[in-house]
DNA sequence: CGGAACATTGACCCATGTCAAGTGTCGTGG
DNA sequence: CCACGACACTTGACATGGGTCAATGTTCCG
């Protein structure tokens, strides 16, 4: 093994299934709690797409996007990673997307010779690096059933809904999200406009389903209607 | 270990590296190639979304779809798999899609049990199929930034690309494409109609890019203009 | 020959994109 | 504390790509 790299693109909690991917970190905590933290600021990139994987990021506090673009410019957020999230496992030592800061950001990092020579050691960490890309798979094509089958409307009830599902799972309220990603960041994510956003945030808000009292902080105010304009199945 | 599923969605060769892949299905083999042949029907399907996971399947002939469906019947067709090609691993022991035979397809069959065991008692499998996963979630991220951003002439011109490219990988004629799959299963895959997938091809056909002998056959006739009409970065 | 399934084509319409103002909101410097 | 500029967001008017509905072709197979 260990001529070959650890080849993988990013993976980290999703809506999906926190469990493994938590026992999945208690393991990472041993080496990352010890890596060297870093601070990124809203904007900065953390790494970029092609670039040679030096290390993997946990994330402590801010968000990223992680996004891939088109050579005439147009970008796909393919993932929001939140504290304590992993990024940056790539595909045959590159990165696979580039990692961006949506708000200032602290990341602590690990050296991909040690997570290469921890995975070397431990059949179970390699298993469980596994499940956990599988996850992420399983993930990836949620979003796909959303970007190529669902309305404009569907899709940003279905983006809210996620954001009341994680909060629900730390514990916090699921009817008041915070946004720290710009209208841009949303588009790009789901395939829409800044102005188709927007506009059906204002559509959502005239239908008395959300209140915006901010234009990054959004008040759920029927959640089951909501999940009715999401179409189904999530 | 092993007392946890395996649990991962499908994985196969994509348009990506077929190295490691070729690698991993090796190790496969000496397990697979004892497996059971199974024959299914165009339009049978093998499995179900939400099914417990029983076998591994490796296609030797035929072609899959593999798909999931939202509650009004909405229809996202998530990749194609070919002769060669593995599907079947779930998460939590249950499939996250469904596969359904485009044409008369035969499979080898390996029980779950097996394929645990092996993976439990080689880390080199494990890391092999953690790999593998990562390398399929590139090749999801890319058809999400297709059906993300792309129009439908893009789209269209690319999934012709693909084949194309594919057929070069396998010594075949890259300019001479046979399609198994209806215009529906196409446009599931990209996220277009039947309709808008028929009309497209027309139009190329009316540029002289393609010919189409039969309506599953399709001749390139000028790849690098395709190239430029797909629109950048694949 | 007849019918079923699939594909193509046409006419029309609507959701979303595009382009262009306008309106906060925030941070900086006077 | 206010003024200003930068930036993000919202809103409006309009254009259009692709969806919808419906009719017609085509292929294949019994």
């Amino acid at each position: 093994m260990s001529s070959q790299p650890v080849a993988t693109s990013s993976f980290r909690t999703s809506q999906f299934c926190p469990d493994a991917i938590n026992r999945l970190q208690t393991r990472f905590e041993h080496s990352l709690d010890h890596g060297q933290l870093r601070r990124i600021e809203a904007k900065e990139l953390l790494f970029a797409e092609g670039d040679t994987v030096s290390h993997v990021y946990k994330i402590e506090t801010g968000v990223l996007a992680l996004f891939r673009v088109l050579a005439d410019g147009r970008r796909q957020v393919l993932e929001f990673a939140y504290p304590g999230d992993i990024v940056g496992l790539g595909v045959d030592n590159e990165y696979t997307m580039n990692a961006q800061a949506v708000k200032p950001t602290r990341v602590r990092c690990l050296s991909m010779a040690v997570l290469r020579h921890s995975a070397a050691s431990d059949p179970d960490l390699a298993f469980k690096l596994y499940d956990t890309m599988a996850r992420e798979l399983a993930a990836t094509r949620d979003l796909m059933l959303t970007t190529g089958q669902r309305s404009a409307m569907e899709r940003v009830a279905s983006f809210l809904l996620a954001f009341s599902r994680r909060n629900q799972r730390k514990g916090q309220n699921p009817a008041n999200i915070d946004l720290p990603m710009t209208r841009a960041d949303i588009g790009d994510f789901l395939g829409l406009t800044i102005e188709t956003v927007s506009r059906t945030f204002t559509k959502l808000k005239l239908m008395r389903l959300i209140e915006l009292p901010h234009s990054n902080e959004v008040k759920l105010l029927d959640i089951n209607r909501l999940d009715d304009l999401a179409g189904g199945s999530r």
